[in-house]
DNA sequence: CGTGAACTTGAGATTTCTCAAGCGGGGTGG
DNA sequence: CCACCCCGCTTGAGAAATCTCAAGTTCACG
């Protein structure tokens, strides 16, 4: 809610719609499957709390991640007028709402605010995937890990999960690497030549940014394909603390 | 509008309303700029006529195709709430037509027909992306080029622009390296390859498929992300004809 | 303390890239 | 009507990036 409120002003009445139609919050463990590949449900599903990833498998049990989940997002509008071809996977334990598809979609169409909100979130969506189509056929492996480490530390850090320069990380490696499209052992040496350079300090799944600057020119990043409303300074400040 | 009522039955008064606040189409020469990287503009496009693609480019030049449109595709539904962040370029000669933003939005609004039809359009081209981004995190070189061949094959076809097993190409080997992420040389191997084993005749502009089951086989391909609306047999025929 | 998942490291194998040069055909201006 | 030219395609060969396999190592957790 607070997610799609960001998106558009949303008047009281849309508001307490919304509510009317969510159903149960349900808890998914770490590790869990919120979205199995392929499944049908009547339900659309929003992440509320936690972390997760949308993913895709091969025939042969290669996996690509399409994409992380923060709370806020819609797990799978996609199912507003298809289905779905991807699985959801929870990295952390998560609380997942529900709401019917057919009530959703009357709500669309009756309220505009509402419909505006989640169109955004679809675009902004599609926005993101293009982003990470140019990473992975056009980037070396150094800037595509830089920039998917900028991406979700921002949209942590817009989820309110981030505290100054850091972030709780779930992601592992090898998470990483199918996100990225790279194996998990170039990931590794990746990661430990952006640590030996300064930019990131990444264990014990927490995230530091400590050369902000540094690390968005390693990733030629920049976040306006992300469509933040950033109530924050437009980047994170590259705080004077030192490394642990 | 051909491609719109595919996804929703549209009514008469809905087919007028379209109609009404779409203006003159544009004809784009080929090569030409149908929209400009992040160019503004307060109506969205679509493509009436030509073949034409979606692209991004990294600050040292090199560019990623993002997708390649047909006629029927809206070329920036994204403005519609959000600015764009990619280019559009002509493959062909193309007949563009413009619809001013907020009528659009209005007529949204208003017509429970057309937002569904619209919300498929952007809902299946984010699973398109999703496709390609498995693509290029985990295919093969070969399977990539023979997936999109298939997906470009398909959706031609649906267009009304494919004649029993052969189709226009107006792709060049360095459009599919850009698509797939791969080097021209490198493209230009896999093809002959492809020839080599019969799946396909790809010269002078033109693609005939020549095995479909060997080249579905070999892309690992599943057309449901395409939500075709196939009004013809599931699969193009492998025709008895000898190879010119 | 024991354990397992996640992370590291090394080394050889592959894939894919880059550079560089030549080829071909169809479009066009003479 | 034909020669020329350019763009797209093809080929070769060495270089670079990345992968795979196979062992460790570390650390959070029970």
């Amino acid at each position: 809610m607070a997610t799609l409120q960001t998106y558009a002003a949303l008047s009281a009445h849309e508001r307490v719609a919304v509510q009317a139609i969510v159903g149960a919050p349900r808890p998914v463990g770490a590790e869990g499957e919120i979205v199995g590949e392929g499944e049908f449900s009547a339900d659309c599903h929003v992440l509320l709390e936690g972390q997760a990833f949308r993913h895709k498998t091969l025939a042969d049990g290669r996996r690509q991640i399409l994409g992380f989940l923060v709370p806020g997002d819609v797990v799978d509008l996609q199912r507003l007028y298809l289905g779905v071809d991807y699985g959801v996977t929870a990295l952390t334990p998560c609380q997942v709402a529900t709401a019917p598809r057919a009530k959703l979609e009357d709500l669309l169409l009756q309220h505009s605010g509402l419909a505006r909100a989640f169109w955004s979130l679809v675009l902004i969506e599609a926005s993101i995937q293009r982003a990470w189509m140019l990473g992975m056929g056009r980037r070396t492996a150094r800037a595509r890990v830089a920039h998917l480490l900028c991406e979700v530390f921002l949209r942590l850090r817009e989820a309110g999960l981030a505290r100054g320069n850091r972030c709780g990380f779930p992601i592992t490696q090898n998470h990483l690497a199918d996100a990225l499209g790279l194996s998990g052992v170039h990931t590794n040496r990746v990661l430990q030549a952006l640590r030996s350079e300064g930019l990131i300090a990444l264990r014990a799944r927490e995230l530091v940014i400590l050369d902000w600057p540094g690390l968005e020119e390693a990733a030629e990043f920049d976040p306006a394909y992300l469509y933040l409303h950033l109530p924050f300074a437009e980047n994170p400040a590259t705080p004077p603390i030192a490394i642990p």
